[in-house]
DNA sequence: GACAAATGATACCATAATGGTATCATTATC
DNA sequence: GATAATGATACCATTATGGTATCATTTGTC
């Protein structure tokens, strides 16, 4: 129990993302199955399968299907960031929702509040936003 | 779905520190009986008196048994801080622990994204320690 | 065209976390 | 002793998370 910011969703699509990432920059046209990303990655195959659907469906992915087919980056490694990626599976960050409960907050201890956690989401959002996949698979970090 | 900072319990409990802070100021050496709580704060009452009780297990409060009985803050307002409720009720923020699936990580992507996570982390602390009982009910943020 | 290899869509399941309730025991005051 | 409070703890419902399974569809190869 603590709070967390990635969740498995999000950590094995970063690493599929991230191996396909190497792959292209390799071979260039190079169409990913989930058999080999099984096999490379270690996760389990129904698993990975459903996040690849998903990422295909926010346009994160293009599919080709029948003999052949697979996945493959819908963009360049470094237009994908980190942070569209837990939008994705995690929603939004939001931090602040929380505290307006039911009704709107009836005191002003709360807006106060928010106000802080405003700030806190805003640089969270600026901290994520520059991670991008090509970024990660060169251990970069492009700010810090 | 939307990554949060706070959850119910905090919330609740915030709320209640807030409301026996304000009370204290006024007569001296208030004692808050639950059901007061549930009058002003219109919350339900099996939650928050145990709410009330792991405050008190964990030295935020003092309890009064019996007639007339019920809780104080063990401290003063401006030595409880927000942090220490949120980390009560939800743990401490460790933002980096996710991606470090079952083994160690394999590539050091991995490690380059935790030390941003960190830093992350590191800033969330900050932001929310000066954030006391007091300053939340002044609205005043001490900081920002 | 048949077959096989892939994804598309989607339903399902198990476990844990969250939000909330209930009960019995104990303490203290009147 | 009655009553008003907390102490401890078990329980329950709902949701989120992590993961599996199934059937349909597409597509390349023979």
């Amino acid at each position: 129990m603590s709070i967390k910011l990635i969740n498995r969703n999000t950590d094995y699509a970063v690493q599929a993302l991230c191996y396909m990432a190497r792959r292209e920059h390799k071979h260039k046209p190079h169409v990913t199955s989930v058999s080999e990303l099984v096999e490379e990655l270690k996760v389990p195959r129904a698993f990975i399968r459903k996040i690849m659907q998903i990422l295909n469906n926010e346009s994160v992915l293009l599919s080709k299907r029948g003999w052949g087919g697979g996945f493959r980056l819908a963009r360049e490694p470094k237009k994908i960031s980190l942070l569209e990626v837990v939008k994705v599976f995690q929603g939004p960050i939001k931090l602040s929702e929380c505290v307006l409960q039911k009704e709107a907050c009836p005191n002003k201890n709360n807006c106060f509040l928010r106000r802080r956690l405003g700030t806190i989401e805003q640089f969270i959002n600026i901290q994520l936003k520059p991670i991008t996949i090509e970024g990660m698979i060169n251990g970069n970090s492009n700010v810090l």
